[in-house]
DNA sequence: ATCCAGGCAGATG
DNA sequence: CATCTGCATGGA
């Protein structure tokens, strides 16, 4: 691994480390292709990535705020040896997927990113928060930031619909008005099972949609996102509902079961079934 | 046209 | 507690 920072720009290399990889796999939603590799924006950060070879150079104002949002001082390497040692039957999902990362998103980004998630399909899902990125969020050079919470109260429930949320338009009013302050501050300091059952009290929050957020969001590795892909490659006679999935991969990895998830979801969209 | 997409809420056995 | 249904929208 090699990084170099300099003033508005990282220069990066790691054996396990892969951009595409990372933003393509379902965790991250405000991401634009380029010739030459990414414009990510976070929050209200921007960041436009170039990819090399192997060598990823990072061009942003904010070096700190995207090193740690990337994980690229992180040694992934030995934490995929680790995942391989607890569960060899994952060899092959690892190996496959060893240049993502866990995104380090912003909590409420992601609590109405998920939301939105629901029932939905991926290209869908980044219209509709980039749609409402521009309807409500800070304007800058490179694009909208995501909104404040103060600025998503700002949308009404028609103004949602118009954006093209459906159903889920009622999902998102509430929720801006539920994750309050003090909402966020318990949710942050909380051990992941409250962490849970604060989300779940959230409408549009299911258990899936919160797994997400506490793993995307809140740094949480203990938590397994069961969605249909993960159905696909796992259900089977012993574990034979989501929960049991769910259950069982935590068991057996504990915080890393976050990471194995997303090696899982990576391998059984991009891998199975093809070549 | 019908089905599906990183599920959820609400209602019913 | 487990299972069933309706759901906005747009692309395949």
């Amino acid at each position: 691994m090699t990084i170099k920072t300099e003033k508005n720009k990282i220069i990066y290399e790691d054996d396990c480390f892969d951009l595409s990889d990372t933003l393509e796999c379902g965790q991250v939603f405000r991401y634009e292709k380029t010739a030459s590799g990414y414009d990510i924006i976070s929050g209200n950060k921007f960041c436009r990535a170039e990819i090399c070879g192997r060598t990823t150079t990072f061009i942003t104002d904010d070096t700190d705020y995207f090193i740690h949002y990337f994980a690229l001082s992180e040694d992934y390497k030995t934490l995929n040896e680790k995942i391989i040692e607890s569960a060899p039957e994952l060899t092959e999902a690892v190996i496959a997927g060893r240049g993502i990362r866990l995104l380090r998103q912003d909590p409420l980004e992601m609590i109405i990113s998920f939301i939105i998630s629901a029932n939905n399909n991926i290209p869908r899902i980044k219209g509709i928060i980039s749609r409402i990125c521009r309807a409500a969020g800070d304007k800058h050079d490179w694009g909208y930031a995501f909104p404040t919470r103060g600025q998503l109260c700002g949308l009404s429930e028609s103004d949602l619909i118009n954006l093209g949320a459906g159903y889920r338009a009622a999902y998102i009013y509430s929720a801006a008005r539920s994750v309050d302050s003090d909402f966020m501050s318990q949710l942050t300091s909380a051990d992941t099972m409250s962490a849970m059952k604060l989300l779940l009290s959230v409408k549009g929050v299911g258990k899936k949609v919160a797994d997400c957020i506490l793993l995307f969001g809140l740094g949480r590795g203990d938590t397994f996102p069961v969605d249909t892909w993960m159905e696909q490659a796992l259900l089977s006679e012993m574990l034979n509902t989501n929960a049991k999935i769910r259950d069982y991969y935590i068991g057996k990895l504990g915080n890393l079961a976050g990471l194995a998830q997303q090696y899982i979801y990576h391998y059984q969209r991009n891998i199975e079934g093809k070549s």
